[in-house]
DNA sequence: CCCATTTCTTAATCTACATCATCTTTCCTG
DNA sequence: CAGGAAAGATGATGTAGATTAAGAAATGGG
């Protein structure tokens, strides 16, 4: 079943009777992301949340300089959106595009909030989803403002083991915050020391 | 009466009939808190949801070489917690600390969640508070990553207007994220260009 | 209302990371 | 499987903001 990977992403917080999955699936669609495909532009409204089930999708904003910043990435079983315009239904700036070809599950803002007044309990599921979120994005901050460049590499590194092989250098360089030019030297670097 | 501003904090969300209020005002209890104390500390549980009536509090935690990371502050109006430990209910890494004598209302957490099961709209309102939160967390990742430290003051000005003129300096320049001594220079910087 | 403590200011020096430029390597795509 | 584009490496130089130190100003507790 395609949806299997959902299923068991949903079961971790709220448990589901079959009744109350064949609502959930009539909500859902199914779309195929080519690499460098954008699913989502600054400027946009955001209308799904989209969980991958394979490949991986990157959110990144880009300054007024021109430069992206990574706010995440998702990798199979992860969901993302644009928060803010999802929420606020208004012009975001989130980007969001494919790294490689992938696979995904889009549901719309309005079967959320239907599935919300069918299965109360989804709103619970989203209410966690979100204080998750919202505690490794302090974390973050916290992180930023504390660790060194290099400190916060080795915590990407343990936190997301998977994605380190098979993401290009500058992805990660601008999710941890610096240059890919200082990044690839600071990983010659540790290389050099160990 | 007491609860009037959370009554109304809530009702920019969720409804509430009278029945409802009071089941709230059952698992409510107020607490005054003086300046400089705190009521958490960085490794105890958290075990309330902090609502400010009046007067201040901040949010900070202290990273390895001693230096104070100010996370948020919560002027009336606002809530606090250290949503980590909140949720899992495990040690934290948040203080929290009153400005200035503070008024205050608690909810704890056994009675947010028979909260929940009384009056399930509450899951929606205490959603929509993590989600504005989110939000603004992702926000000042981008601005803290694309941002110079003058750009990111000036933008809590605009955001904070009411706390610029009553908060210490250093715990402005906390937020922000840099020294009291950059922060001081910075706005001597301004001053005198403008 | 006074003194101790905290907060703020200013200056000199230092450093993590950025920028710019160039070269090499990898890797999609036709 | 070739070649063009994107990614990565490396060097020289620049800069935002940190650190350290010391004095001046503010402030709140007794």
């Amino acid at each position: 079943m395609p949806y299997n990977l959902l299923v068991n992403n949903i079961s971790k917080y709220i448990q589901l009777n079959e009744a109350e999955k064949e609502i959930l699936f009539g909500y859902l669609k199914s779309k195929t992301i080519k690499r460098r495909e954008f699913i989502l532009n600054e400027g946009e409204i955001c209308k799904y949340s989209v969980f991958v089930t394979s490949g991986c999708l990157r959110g990144f904003t880009v300054d007024k300089n021109g430069v992206e910043h990574v706010l995440g990435f998702a990798p199979p079983d992860w969901w993302i959106a644009d928060m803010y315009s999802l929420i606020s239904q208004k012009p975001g700036i989130l980007n969001i595009e494919a790294l490689e070809d992938t696979e995904a599950i889009l549901l719309s803002k309005a079967n959320q909030e239907k599935l919300y007044r069918e299965v109360p309990k989804f709103e619970r599921f989203f209410r966690i989803l979100t204080e998750n979120s919202l505690v490794a994005n302090q974390q973050r901050i916290v992180d930023n403002m504390s660790l060194t460049a290099e400190e916060r590499y080795s915590i990407f590194c343990k936190r997301y083991p998977t994605l380190i092989d098979h993401l290009p250098q500058k992805q990660i360089a601008s999710y941890i915050g610096v240059t890919p030019e200082f990044f690839s030297r600071m990983r010659s670097g540790i290389l050099r020391r160990s």
